[in-house]
Parts: structure tokens; sequence; C-alpha cells
RNA sequence: GCCCCGAUAGUGUAGCGGCCUAUCAUACAGGCCUGUCGAGCCUGUGACGUGGGUUCAAAUCCCGCUCGGGGCGCCA
């Protein structure tokens, strides 16, 4: 059985154990020399003697982050600080790492976060950033569970599409052999066709690609998208799915993780569905009242998300946005045609998901392909979806880095992202 | 697309026309040291993005380029 750093204490005095993991430190005195060893869950300290160690002068070359393997007699009466130390009778050298570094694990000296993102493999040893994709891992299971307990299916859909079809946000272009094919920005049409196929509830885990030219710290060119999809469901109804599997989420991410989360947002315990809701034009309303000019049909500034977040704690809905600033499958309100069945779900100034009752009548989707000066041409293959049996329904999409990194206070959506795909980062 | 800012050892910085043969920290290399734990002490290696220009003199001032950061716009 693997030992873990954090099954040390689990372990009796003088057992006899073998643990892997990298250099993180060495502290070297001539015979005696003492090795921070690091694994993903912790740091643990190694003590090494000359007079024990037959290839000791071999190990007092080693450099920080190359990899061993120790074995030795477990210490828990140590004099070191964390009261534990492994002393070690065998050091196996598995991987030994070059130096300079191309920056330091532990080092005082802080890093651009453009050098970490060159040398992001080394960056993500460090546990603060190891954490952040832990409790993205731990979120995901939360909402896969409430999906999955919720009688939701999980679904793929194509990356790969035939036209740029939904105007608006620019997509990339690929080859696809003797074709044009682009990268798809959402799997909205896709999962709307599953719903006339009688899938009833969709979900989906995937990237999205939006080829705009951002330059913030919030817009990636390639995230995480989580949407779903519900049949005979409004507005409303998926508002709820959206709130509840937050907060489910959220709850069995403190339960696993326990108190680290709280390192990053101590507030984190407190979200609890249901979440605030303010309409679109009451916001316009509020920010007027708030030194802001604005009009109705306008969209808000990032200064005007400040201002309107500062009046909710953490989550909250933005509903029944002007038809003009949503998608042309959107369900118009039946109380005033000039809104709709939308919304935006808001986590303090950032936007993170947005959704919708969606039009299921084939009839007026057309209406709104001409409206919106959409080719109809492009929508055949979605079109047709709903001329034979497509019921109502409704879903939503939320941006995975940007929910984690408002949960977990981070600066910058690049922070929550493995490998990010920027404006002008294509590597590693 | 628009606006602002930046680029100096592996990393992070100081410098802002001549005191630069370029500061400091950290890392790295070598040495001393059998209980370190931000280890300590000694020695050493290592850098001005690129192309022009101004000037007696450029890391420093000006222009172009490249690369990067941020804000806005745009954005399911």
């Amino acid at each position: 059985m693997r030992i873990y750093v954090n099954n040390l204490n689990e372990l009796n005095d003088n057992e006899r154990i073998t643990i892997n993991g990298w250099v993180q430190e060495t502290r070297k005195i001539k015979n005696l020399m003492f090795i921070i060893l690091r694994d993903n869950t912790g740091i643990v300290q190694v003590t090494a003697k000359k007079n024990t160690l037959s290839n000791y002068n071999e190990i007092y070359d080693l450099t920080r982050e190359s990899v061993i393997s120790v074995s030795g007699i477990l210490n828990k009466k140590s004099v070191s600080k964390s009261g534990v130390e492994i002393n070690a009778d065998k050091i196996e050298i598995l991987s030994y790492a070059e130096t300079p570094l191309p920056m330091g694990v532990i080092d005082k000296v802080s890093v651009d976060f453009d050098t970490r993102l060159n040398n992001r493999f080394i960056d993500l040893r460090k546990p603060e950033n190891f954490f952040i994709f832990k409790f993205e891992s731990e979120l995901l299971f939360g909402i896969r569970e409430y999906m999955n307990s919720n009688n939701f299916i999980e679904v793929h859909t194509p990356k790969t599409v035939a036209a740029a079809t939904e105007g608006g946000a620019d997509l990339f272009k690929v080859k696809y052999f003797e074709k044009d094919a682009y990268l798809n920005q959402s799997p909205q049409l896709y999962k709307e066709i599953l719903i006339s196929s009688g899938f009833d509830k969709v979900f989906e885990v995937g990237p999205a690609f939006r080829a705009e030219k951002e330059n913030t710290v919030r817009h990636l060119n390639e995230f995480t998208s989580i949407d779903i999809e519900v049949a005979f469901a409004d507005d409303n109804y998926v508002m709820g799915i959206l709130e509840n599997s937050m907060a489910h989420a959220i709850k069995h991410t403190i339960k696993k993780l326990g108190s680290d989360v709280f390192k990053y947002n101590s507030s984190l315990g407190e979200v609890k569905a249901p979440f605030p809701r303010i309409t679109y034009e009451e916001s316009i309303y509020y920010l007027n009242n708030n030194g802001f000019k604005l009009n109705f049909g306008d969209d808000f500034s990032p200064e005007a998300m400040k201002i309107l977040a500062g009046k909710f704690d953490n989550f909250y809905f933005i509903t029944k946005w002007p038809v003009d600033l949503r998608p042309f499958y959107t369900m118009p309100d039946e109380n005033n045609p000039e809104l709709t069945k939308s919304f935006d779900l808001q986590l303090n100034d950032i936007e993170i998901t947005s959704g919708a009752q969606r039009i299921h009548n084939y009839k007026m989707l057309e209406q709104n392909f001409l409206i919106k000066g959409l080719n109809k041409n492009n929508f055949e293959f979605y079109e047709k979806a709903f001329k034979y049996g497509m019921p109502p329904h409704a879903g939503w999409g939320l941006g995975l880095e940007r929910l984690v990194m408002n949960l977990l206070h981070l600066s910058n959506v690049r922070e929550s992202t493995l490998f990010p795909r920027d404006r002008t980062r294509l590597s590693p």
C-alpha cells in the first residue's frame, strides 16, 4: 500500500515505511542531512545520515525537486518542528532534477504570473495552486452528484461544427479535410436537439471556444462549460436546479476538503439556496439611483456590475432581460414581449451562468432568424428537430473556471485554469 | 479594435545620461559544519528583448519592431 504524508499520523511510532515524493528542500551538515519530502498530501522531514546510507554521497548532492523513494523508520517523537520524521536507511533516486529550476516551488522571491504559467508544471506543485484544482474536482463531483440524483443524463456533443451559425461571438476556424469547420462556442443547439429526442434532462461538461480578442482577467478563449437542458420546464424551474446544485456542490466540497476552503473564502459556508433575484429593470433602476446613466436595453459595464454586486452577498440572479440582449432562441415573456424568460447567475460582480426558457415553436424560431439577421440555411440541422415534436424546455450554461475563481476569491480566471488559452497564450 | 503600462542574471528587483567593470535578495556551484527546520558562515558563477537614432558618452532619452501585463469595447 502506498503511504502518503497525510497517512503518517495513523501509523505507529518506529514503523517501517516507504514513501515517495519530491525533494522540496535539503539542509546539509556534512555527515547529516535533512530532506523535506513533498507529496501531494503534504511534507515530511527525512533524516539521512552518512553511517546509515550506503549511497550517502549521492544523496548529499540531490537537487531540489528530484524524485526519490525513501525507506526507513517512522519517528513520531522527533525533535523537528513537525514532531514527525523518517530516519532513512535507504533512499533511491528515481528522477534527478536539473538546476537551476526555472522557478522555485518554495522560494521567498515572488514570481510573475506569466513566468508561473510558462512553468505551470512546477507552479502546480505549490500546494495552494494544486488545491484550486482539487477544489474544482470536488465541486464538479458535487454538481454531477446532484444532476445524477435528479435523473439527468450526461451527454457529449460535437465540438467541431459546420457553420458559424449563431452570429454574435467569433469562432475559431479549422480545416476539416476538404471543408471548413469551426470550434463550437456552446453545446446549446445540440442540447436542444436532444430534448426533442426525449432525453428529458441532459447535462454536459465540456470545452467551449470563443475567438474574441478579449484581454481581461475574466475571459478565456477556451473554457469548460457546464450545460443543462430540461424538457417541459421553464426558466424558474432551471433556476431552481442551478441554485440547488450550487448549494449542494459547495456543501459537498466543504465536507470533503474541510476548513482549507475557508483560507480562500471565509463566507463559503454561508451559501444557501434559494438565491436572491432582481429583474433587469430593477437593476437599471437601482444603478440609475447610484450614479449610472442607463437606459432600458443597455448592458451593464463591469463598473456597474460592481455596484450592483454590492447589494448582494455572493450569488444572485438577474432575470427578465430585454429581447435585444439575448440570443434568438430565448423565449419572450408572455406578459411583456420586450422582455425574455431569461436569467444570469451572478457571483459577486461576475456573470457565471446564462440561461432561459427556450423557444420551442418552429414558426417563432424562424421569425427570430429574420429579426436577428441570421441565415436560416445554416440552421437546418437544428430547426428540423423542432418540426416533429419539440417540448417546451429551458436550460443554462455555466463557466466552471469563473465559478471556481469567484468561489475561491481568485483575482484572475487563469488561476483556476490548468493551462489557460487566452488572447496570446497557446502554450503550454 | 481602442487606451494605458512594462521588458535588467534561473527567479524577483535597484538604476532613470557619465559615479555601471550594473544594486540587492533568492536560486545555483564550491567550501566549513552530526539536529537543521526562513539553517548559519566563507568564496564564486550569472543579466540590460531587438533594430535604428540623439549625444563626446545610453540600461537610462527618442522612434520602429517583438514579446508581455492591465483596462475598455466586443462576448450565449
